[in-house]
DNA sequence: CTTGACCGAGACAGACTGTATCATGGTTGT
DNA sequence: ACAACCATGATACAGTCTGTCTCGGTCAAG
């Protein structure tokens, strides 16, 4: 099997990103059932025999554009902003992402994980990356007491992050940055003191 | 194409209740890519002709799995309670469905609504059931004064409705009624009056 | 009992899957 | 520049799955 992470050809690497683009742009348009390698040969012009050779599995595709694709380990906002602003350009920054290809991809990897292990660890990898930096950040309200000391900062979090994903793949919705500011206002701004 | 819904032909029925009783275990087993008619054939022993009399499309079982599996219509509770209570009954039936095979159905079917408009549709139908009941709750409470009048009733209810999807969807954790009576402390309990 | 509708069984072409082979062309180190 | 190496392209192959059709048997209703 080829190694296009370790490996510096340059011909596996292009090959590899060719084929990972192919598989993206099926996913996109067509949903995970699409993404085979039969297709990905056929759209990427690689032959079907390379694909194999880069992907023994299909789920093994589906896993790469994973990695590759899904960009959700944000930079912390500055510490001088007050914490509803800092919470609010965070889930702005998780909305962006879930609004755009990021999202696409967590969908089908959601229907995936529910029946394959793989997916499920991979997801459970990725996903722990945004979701702390809000952990922290309600973690160092509750420590320089912005917020109130009763505070659940567990289902804080959920309630802020929850609603996200509710609109994204339920309702097929656009998350705006004013849907962002009214929960906020509503979930956390309660909580605030001062 | 056979229309088991308006027939009264038992042996009709019959055929049709094994065949998606197979569809069933087989969605809960391996997931929505297992749903075939190979499959369903050779899991209910019913000949695979008959599977594609009943279903020509392969989607049309899982739609068929998703209008007679998810049960997401509730009973509204006694209005003599107060509005946390009731809400926290609601929530929590809910919060079962998901736990259940409901849950599983509603995974493959926003899995899949991603790319088949007809199971988008499907799922919109069915998604109005419970949390109308939701708003109409929280809408009570806004005309009764249980409400302060600032609360946008519909972010609060994304808040409510959002974390349960996010912790089956995605974190595959069961949602017990200790959380969901946190979520209502946390996110509605700030909002109520009195 | 007769009629009509449904089911089971099998056949069929076409497509997809997974693997193997071998020649070709790009890449690397000397 | 050259040779050794390695990935790729092309092709072939059996096995499986898909979608459709046909025909004889079976069931339910009038």
């Amino acid at each position: 099997m080829v190694d296009p992470g370790s490996s510096m050809n340059p011909q596996v690497e292009r090959t590899h990103r060719v084929m990972l683009d192919a598989a993206r742009e099926l996913l996109a348009e067509h949903g995970p059932a699409a993404v085979t390698h039969l297709r990905v040969s056929e759209t990427s012009g690689v032959a079907r025999a390379t694909v194999y050779r880069h992907w023994p599995d299909r789920v093994d595709i589906l896993l790469d554009l994973l990695r590759s694709g899904a960009d959700l380990h944000f930079t912390p906002p500055p510490e001088d902003l007050p914490l509803a602003q800092r919470v609010t350009g965070l889930l702005e920054k998780l909305a962006a992402a879930l609004n755009g290809n990021s999202g696409q991809i967590l969908t089908a990897m959601i229907g995936l994980a529910e029946w394959d292990d793989d997916v499920f660890a991979a997801l459970g990898r990725m996903r722990a990356f945004g979701p702390r930096l809000l952990r922290d950040l309600l973690a160092g309200g509750l420590a320089d007491g912005s917020l109130t000391a009763a505070t659940d900062i567990d289902v804080l979090m959920d309630a802020l992050i929850g609603p996200l994903f509710l609109k994204r793949l339920l309702h097929h919705d656009e998350i705006t940055d004013a849907y962002v500011g009214d929960l906020v206002d509503t979930v956390l701004a309660p909580h605030l003191i001062g």
